[in-house]
DNA sequence: GAAAGATATTGATACTTATCTATATATGTG
DNA sequence: CACATATATAGATAAGTATCAATATCTTTC
């Protein structure tokens, strides 16, 4: 049975970018609405919508609306599978299966 | 003082692909040369030898020759760093700073 | 030092991504 | 319902990415 990777590498595509990942350390702190996050950013409001369409997508953000705002937070499920993945990796001790001359 | 991100947007990049997030998860394995890793994947030689120099160029993976072969292995401390980034974010409470009204 | 095997580099190319401007859609208020 | 505000979508574009074939470099062995 072949592992999926297909979710995580969705995660880390969604990390994979200096602004994203500025807004999910922000979020990190509680819910923001869209408005809140693009004062901190030199982007145009629709670069920020593409930015948090792909948060979602990923399935790492949650999104509300909240009558005129979109409320956005952390999909702490998501964060506990992602940070997971690599305690999990950060514990294995680690054999080796390496070359030897009569490869 | 402005947080750095540069690193973290690094090791994320080097796994928002679904082949280096493979290769990360063999190597936590331990360590493996470049023709093993290689066996695993239906990808050209030169095609590897580029998506291992992104992995050790974001610092998530080591490098060392061994006579004819390189040998492949995580670095501890970095995935430390990425470890414990997301158990933190894990940890956070999380407080709401929203719009209102009056915004 | 020539041959063989392991890995890296180069150059080309199709695909993807981040960004913008312009425009559309949705929501609340008078 | 018209207007103002918040967010999303569409279309264009420049830059970045993954891949390959061809070739170069490095290491060991004979």
């Amino acid at each position: 049975m072949e592992k999926t990777y297909g979710d995580y590498v969705a995660f880390m595509k969604a990390l994979s970018d200096v602004t994203r990942v500025k807004i999910f350390d922000m979020l990190a702190s509680g819910e923001l609405c869209a408005c809140k996050i693009l004062e901190e950013f030199q982007i145009t409001q629709p670069t920020l919508s593409y930015h948090m369409k792909i948060l979602c997508g990923s399935g790492l953000v949650n999104s509300r609306r909240d009558g005129v705002w979109i409320r956005y937070s952390i999909n702490r499920s998501n964060l506990e599978r992602l940070a997971d993945m690599f305690d999990s990796i950060r514990k294995n001790t680690g054999y080796n299966i390496n070359c030897t001359k009569k490869n």
